[in-house]
DNA sequence: AACTGTCAACGACGGACGTCGTAGATGCCC
DNA sequence: GGGCATCTACGACGTCCGTCGTTGACAGTT
């Protein structure tokens, strides 16, 4: 399990849960998940998809007690970049500006993120120069 | 069908062609994908997402004719933004600047996409105000 | 020792997805 | 008109995904 496959929508919620707690036992990430997500899942789902997880090299087990203890195994970056990069293929023909285009034109990229946008756009620039 | 689901990958696949071919035929689709994919789908195989895909909106059938003509229903535009909307909510905690920040630490964002996204930027800012 | 609650493990199931074989309709050509 | 190619339509299958019921192990309580 050099590199572990793309995490899929359930899974990637958990994932999300793991990276904000940190190392949690199933059931923190079962009341996790209930209280963030509008859908509510059975404890024995969360357990068997983080038993997949662990298959699948997504997340690392620690079982030395009774309660088993499960973390990311990857960081949230690399995760994003790697979702990013696979949609950047799929969708847009690996452009990265168009992604940019596309994100700007949303509404949610209020003046606050505008200005982060184009600080990272400054540093990008600094550092490649 | 109001509002047609997100086209899944073999879908979103088919749906480029349609975008760069124009209004094609399952014949047409299927080279086109013969060529540009390293995977080799069957005829049938790009027939029956055709139909599916006609039957979930995703696509507009002309049957005027015996042999049948695809369109794409969505642009490819309203296309990507609901894509990235999707994974910007499911990845990124819908926070566009993070979506931005991992699209510049891309090898792809080469100098050339870096002039076109700070344009887009100037532009967006310029309209926002 | 019996009871109760918590936990991991396993198996099953329905649905979606991608794949294709095959049948049936239609058009073309000699 | 017979034969061949092309096209749509239909059904099936294997796989993955998310879901959950059930079982058995274990721990704490009385």
């Amino acid at each position: 399990m050099p590199v572990p496959p793309q995490p899929t929508r359930a899974e990637l919620a958990i994932l999300r849960v793991l990276w904000q707690l940190g190392p949690s036992t199933v059931r923190r990430v079962h009341e996790s998940l209930r209280d963030t997500q509008d859908k509510d899942t059975g404890y024995t789902t969360v357990l068997k998809l983080l038993q997949n997880m662990t298959e699948k090299g997504l997340v690392q087990r620690d079982e030395s007690e009774r309660t088993h203890v499960y973390e990311a195994a990857l960081s949230q970056k690399r995760t994003q970049r790697d979702l990013l990069r696979d949609l950047m293929d799929r969708a847009f023909g690996g452009s990265a500006s168009t992604v940019v285009a596309q994100a700007l034109s949303m509404k949610r990229a209020s003046a606050e993120e505008l200005a982060e946008i184009r600080k990272l756009l400054d540093e990008h620039e600094r550092r490649g120069k």
